[in-house]
DNA sequence: GAGTGGTCTAGACCACTTC
DNA sequence: AAGTGGTCTAGACCACTCC
């Protein structure tokens, strides 16, 4: 009666280990600070080093620590809840949006982008290139396709290439009249170019979001956007204020 | 020039084996077909059962594949659109909405919803099991938090238990007037019993999605919903139609 | 009972940061 | 140079599904 779980139905060791951390991060650990390492933790937990890391790993994933190689483990501060899609139909680089243009060039696209867009599959587009940062953070990159049709307006001459290219690109999409957009997150994984830019190894979780922009009857923009999926809570919504913590193993009986 | 990768900078090589095997999901497998066992494909590529394993659990994370102990591994679908308030203001359990109430019970929340509900920390509130249902499979479990206040119409002599008293305490919800709802998505792992009703593994990454709802001036109903995050693509706004692939290591160049 | 993926071990070496 | 996390190996055994 006292256990809840008899022997019959043995829980992986990394699963129990996973569950011990947490209430010991709970307990005796204050955010930013450095863990033990994973030698000394394997061994005081009387397990290999691998069985180790896979609970670290769940941890991580969780949001609840922050691995560094060469550095160590540390305990992560709470996510931060970072808002997508506040200001209903907005064109990206509307005044005050939380991205920062880096720069663009005139790309042919994924094909699954070019479906979507309605172009050809070898058409180019204008692609820009965006990033987003969060309490002193980046904690987003966005790739934004952008058909040469839906801005007529540009001319190669204006701003050759970089930022200014960026900007003229997400102005002149400004002019036309926004008629809904669309959006999906999904589970990702970063891709090796991202995941330096987010300082993140190749890899790691990325919640995906992307969003189709709707003008003039057809699929104007598409922006693919990949956060860190460790540090953000992606707010839908007027507030992002939602502080539950998803904790496995906890609930109400 | 044939190379694109300079000995400089070497990939892991569960990375490589990540981006040699999507493209053979592509090219040369189909949706549903049994991939070769892990010790064949290990020795096939001449690495290490574990490093293989590291590949395919990135593939798995990506909804590119489905594995399944005691059977094998398969070529996944792709992914499954699923709607997250499309219905823009309405109470859960209203008409037609996906969700199948499965039960309920008077309990004491998590800290956390407590917290966001304002209720007292140790305040039974009225907590309704959900789950959710896409193409013949299940992709989502939700556990609502409805504070006693929030219904007073609802007496114990309604329905005692189970599905019949989870729809009396969605009935209730009903009657008041909603003032706006607020959403938040994070990632997660799968509790045990998520994990199991998912028939995924616990740990296993799920999309945690949480909603207050907002009615009398104060929160009203909390629903933290947990979806597969390897089948699932949710949707906000009209549409459910996006296809776009995430695929690392593919860009316009 | 045979075959599958899931867990676990005890090592080795590498890449990176810090001093 | 020392210390950290990241990668990789070659095995073993377990839990599960299916025949």
């Amino acid at each position: 009666m006292g256990t809840t779980q008899l022997e019959s139905v043995p829980e992986p060791k990394y699963w129990h280990l996973r569950t011990v951390l947490s209430e010991a991060l709970d307990s005796e650990f204050s955010v930013g600070e450095i863990l033990p390492n994973e030698r000394e933790l394997a061994a005081r937990f009387g397990v290999a080093r691998a069985t180790l890391r896979q609970a670290l790993e769940q941890l991580e994933l969780e949001g609840r620590l922050q691995r560094r190689r060469g550095v160590g483990t540390t305990v992560a501060p709470p996510r931060v809840g970072v808002a997508v899609g506040t200001e209903q139909h907005a064109w990206p680089g509307a005044a005050g949006d939380a991205w920062q243009p880096l720069d663009s060039v005139r790309a042919t696209p994924p094909a699954a982008v070019a479906a979507a867009l309605e172009t050809g599959a070898d058409e180019a587009v204008h692609t820009v290139r965006r990033s987003r940062t969060s309490h002193g953070q980046q904690v987003a990159t966005e790739l934004l396709y952008v058909p040469a049709a839906s801005v007529p307006g540009l001319t190669a001459i204006d701003a050759p290439s970089g930022a200014a290219r960026a900007r003229a690109v997400l102005r002149e999409l400004q002019h036309l009249s926004l008629d809904g957009e669309d959006r999906a997150v999904e589970l990702g994984s970063a891709r090796a170019d991202d995941a330096k830019e987010l300082d993140r190894l190749p890899g790691s979780p990325v919640l995906v979001v992307t969003t189709r922009f709707f003008a003039q009857g057809r699929t104007t923009a598409l922006s693919v956007a990949t956060y860190r999926a460790d540090t953000c809570r992606l707010t839908f919504g007027d507030s992002t204020g939602v502080e539950i913590h998803h904790d496995p193993e906890r609930r109400a009986s």
